[in-house]
DNA sequence: GTTTTTGCAAAATGTTTGCATTGTA
DNA sequence: TACAATGCAAACATTTTGCAAAAAC
């Protein structure tokens, strides 16, 4: 088996991530696959990219590698409320604008305040080990469709 | 038909909502149940309890009444990446906790800085309307229940 | 009278499960 | 050998759609 520690990154989630994934060649195939996207693809869209390199690979497991890989904090899972989860490779604590017209999503950097993590978890009792920010909105191309037909 | 504004109160996206909503009864009822709801219901809790006060009302008549709910600014509709889709009466910002194991919400109240809206579309070019805060972790009961059988 | 909403059923979409098989420690 | 991951199909849950009837403007 492949060494889970060879692939691991710096982790953007603060605990709670489980170190004991088994890096089998599936799982490696989709890691690699969600880290070289740049659009937040959704399991279908990872799937495809996947079968690509491996044509016998089964829905479920996608789902099953996904399900693991973020469990243990290897890739984030995303929601923008339009059905399915999203995954993300980028580790690094970052914010995301969704258009709400088309999907579109695009990254941002905000400086927070490094205590929410506490401050929140003292508010709410909670073991907390994550946090995400999301915008929502038009992104250009939707916008400029807006002013050509009003 | 009843007056829309009547029931509007402060919204916390901040442009972008369609005031043309129409507040039939069964929108009235639906609004309703999520205004006294505490817990963040999934539309299929909602409907379960608007059948209490409107026994013929269908799924369908449901979803859409969110939909339109939501697109007024009524209402916000939030995901926390377990398949269905939650809904808030509350309209002042604020952001939640929610707990990866039994998916109970916690709100809470932190300050933010007021200009993030226009950094996040200075640096990605979309025309933002609203923002979501949420935390992931274990709630109280979860971390007593890892205590209890570890 | 035109447009929108409702109600119902069916379909579409996204995700999970059961289980036999394969692969890994 | 024991355990976990894979592959396949079927099941499940959530949401959307088509269309006729009802209601709203």
């Amino acid at each position: 088996m492949l060494d889970i520690n060879a692939v691991r990154v710096k982790v953007g989630r603060w605990s709670l991530a489980d170190p004991q994934v088994k890096l089998t060649a599936a799982r490696a195939a989709i890691l690699a696959v969600v880290r070289e996207a740049t659009d937040h693809p959704t399991a279908a869209l990872i799937y495809d990219r996947v079968k690509q390199r491996m044509p016998h690979i089964a829905y479920a497991t996608v789902y099953n590698a996904l399900s693991a890989l973020v469990a243990g904090g290897f890739i984030t899972e995303l929601s923008f409320g339009d059905g399915a989860s999203r995954y993300d490779g980028r580790l690094e604590p970052h914010q995301h604008a969704t258009c709400v017209r088309c999907g579109a999503v695009a990254e941002l950097d905000m400086s927070l305040q490094p205590d929410w993590p506490q401050v929140a978890g003292q508010q709410t009792h909670f073991h907390l080990h994550s946090y995400q920010i999301q915008f929502f909105g038009l992104c250009p191309r939707c916008q400029e469709h807006d002013r050509a037909h009003p």
